[in-house]
DNA sequence: TCACTCTTAGGACGGTCGTCCTAAAGGGGG
DNA sequence: CCCCCTTTAGGACGACCGTCCTAAGAGTGA
């Protein structure tokens, strides 16, 4: 792996971990054991490196998506895929909470030129959802439901991330299974 | 009102719409008309005015919770008073998500200190939902539901700060009012 | 071997941060 | 009127931030 890809990665998890504006150049250098000065070859500001942060995980995302369609032909099972994200990642939503809504929220006080960029990585999930629940026969509302899909993980995440409560995720999960069945 | 209200006051504001590590004290200071040095003779740290901020944010909110009682007999309600903040608070909620949420999560990625005295302004809330899910008759699950309820609160905050969508809320507090009907 | 480009290292820069100090202004009681 | 305690102002401090510069090393093709 180059090291502009050593960077992206150290920085993505790191603006997870600690937040963007919380993590340092120096502190994504020393992750990646390189020099300052060499930092700045591959990468000229703060907001550079954001930006291919973001970028990455759009490419995740997509990749993700993808495997996810791959995985099983059935939109409700995919959807539920989606729904177990909570469990999946359950560790890291507890200690950092969700990725993206985290990254937005901090971009949207910081007003930060890329906020929209962090935003349509929601809207990623959300079209996908979308089509799932078309493909399902709810063309009229498959928008809101997939919507009500996302409000459902972003809860969890931040609750999950407050309380540190596995059971919670558990719970609230089986929940919105359930209200899939019925749809 | 004395000086040490308004930097609270001042700070509670700047910490919700620009996040509390993006909040410095020469902002603080600008906003009250004082000096920085005025501003450390009621405040040594940082971490003090953090404290005091959400000391004066649990007292507001148990004051709120207590005027929902005064407002209303019926427990459901009560619940629906609460439901509907994202409704009356929408503009904030938009722009800046919820209070809570952002500043629980922001301090986690910090690993700050008072986090749990943040936490504890959600457990406000859960305890009060809680105990008016018990008095509509759910006693086992009583907990349960109140967390449901703040689930939705922040999945919905967090989905209107990255869209801004007024609709979607609307759309949201129906669906959680008619789930509410329900029990 | 030599020249050239890509990559790396390490320090300098101006600015802002949280913190702290000192001195003066304000204001009520003797 | 003067003393004393509270409150205010304003600047100094060391540390760290993002940014930028210069020079040396690494690798490649002629």
């Amino acid at each position: 792996m180059g090291t502009r890809e050593q960077i992206v990665a150290a920085a993505d998890r790191l603006f997870y971990e600690h937040g963007f504006e919380h993590t340092s150049f120096a502190a994504i250098a020393e992750a990646v054991r390189i020099s300052r000065g060499n930092f700045y070859y591959h990468f000229k500001t703060k907001d550079e490196i954001l930006a291919a942060v973001i970028a990455s995980r759009v490419e995740a995302t997509r990749e993700m998506l993808r495997s996810w369609a791959d995985e099983s032909g059935d939109p409700a099972e995919r959807i539920r895929l989606f729904i177990r994200i909570v469990v999946t990642n359950g560790p890291d939503i507890r200690a950092f909470g969700c990725p993206v809504g985290t990254l937005t929220a901090e971009l949207a006080k910081l007003r930060h030129p890329s906020r929209p960029e962090a935003t349509a990585l929601f809207t990623l999930f959300r079209d996908w959802l979308g089509e799932q629940f078309t493909a399902l026969g709810h063309e009229t509302d498959a928008d809101a439901m997939a919507m009500h899909v996302l409000t459902f993980s972003q809860g969890v995440a931040t609750l999950a991330n407050a309380f540190g409560d596995e059971d919670f995720v558990r719970r609230e999960v089986d929940r919105l299974e359930a209200w899939l069945a019925t749809c």
